[in-house]
DNA sequence: CACTTGACCTGTCCGC
DNA sequence: TGCGGACAGGTCAAGT
């Protein structure tokens, strides 16, 4: 599921509700989802407060007050919800939701001083969460390959054209989704970015000129900067940290568009197949170039 | 090395 | 209603 605009939706909302609270509890049902030990749980984890929450590419990363991390990728289907006073109660709009916690793809709990929990559900498993200390985050092998944030102020035209240099030859489409090339983007909005460029999800990249790659650029950013203002997107499982769905495709212009008219020019949106993924287009606005 | 395909899991939906 | 197959927001290992 969630791509960069949905973990930072979840990041952001965990910054709100969890920074300072201190973990009582630690429980988690198997090693996939959690790999650590029990003792590296009781020694770094319980007694610990939360520090800090960050996101970096699609992955989140909790800071502990001691020098140790969890870090959490949710993959397809990975939730992070919180529940507690802030969030519970009194006809809060997520009430039903949160009251349901945990559920069958409940992977790990954390239990706070003031008796909140945070869950990490994950129904596939691909998703994980691990303890692990800060200053070894960066020799992960996904933080060693990531590409550059593209959202950051710094993030120029320059960079973006410089980091698909190295994939030249491979569609456009599976180049937004390399997680080497630039960080963040996944299946929704490299659809969503390539409808709002005008160019077809098979371009080779090599035959991309500099007027596609500077509608590229700024559609990239466009779309994943508005997710971000709507929640994100909830298409099946997604929510935030408070157990809410994102708002963003509503806005959407082609992602599960397919038999519906393009805003553009009218046409019927179609969908297809490319780098392995279900993919969604305007086959007017467009075309297949190379 | 660049690039593509299958595997990892569970659940849901669609056609027969 | 049951059953098989395709598909789902991501990444990696193994293949060409």
């Amino acid at each position: 599921m969630p791509e960069l605009p949905e973990v930072e939706t979840v990041a952001r909302g965990l910054r709100r509700l969890i920074v300072g609270k201190n973990i009582v509890k630690v429980s988690h049902d198997n090693a996939k989802s959690f790999p650590n030990s029990l003792v590296e749980v009781n020694n770094f984890m319980v007694g610990a407060n939360i520090g800090g929450v960050r996101r970096r590419a699609k992955v989140i990363i909790i800071d502990l007050d001691d020098s140790w991390s969890l870090v959490a990728h949710l993959k397809m289907t990975g939730q992070m919800v919180y529940r507690g006073e802030e969030n519970w109660g009194a006809g809060h709009p997520n009430d039903d939701f949160l009251a349901e916690l945990p559920v069958r793809a409940t992977r790990v709990q954390i239990e706070f001083s003031d008796g909140s929990k945070l869950f990490f559900n994950d129904q596939r498993k691909f998703g994980w969460m691990k303890l692990l200390p800060t200053a070894e985050i960066k020799n992960m092998p996904f933080f060693i390959k990531v590409g550059p944030e593209p959202l950051e102020d710094s993030f120029t035209l320059e960079n973006f054209i410089d980091r698909f240099k190295r994939k030249k030859r491979s569609a456009i489409k599976a180049a937004l989704l390399d997680q080497s090339v630039i960080a963040g983007v996944g299946n929704i909005y490299a659809d969503e970015s390539l409808w709002r460029a005008q160019i077809h999800p098979e371009t080779r990249v090599e035959s991309l000129d500099s007027s596609e790659f500077k509608r590229l650029y700024e559609a990239v950013r466009y779309v994943m900067n508005l997710s971000i203002e709507k929640g994100g997107s909830t298409a099946r499982n997604y929510v935030n940290a408070d157990g809410g769905k994102g708002n963003y495709l509503d806005y959407a212009n082609v992602f599960r568009k397919e038999g519906s008219l393009c805003a553009r020019c009218g046409s019927e949106i179609i969908k297809t197949r490319v780098a392995g993924r279900g993919t969604h287009i305007c086959p007017v606005c467009q075309k297949v170039k190379a």
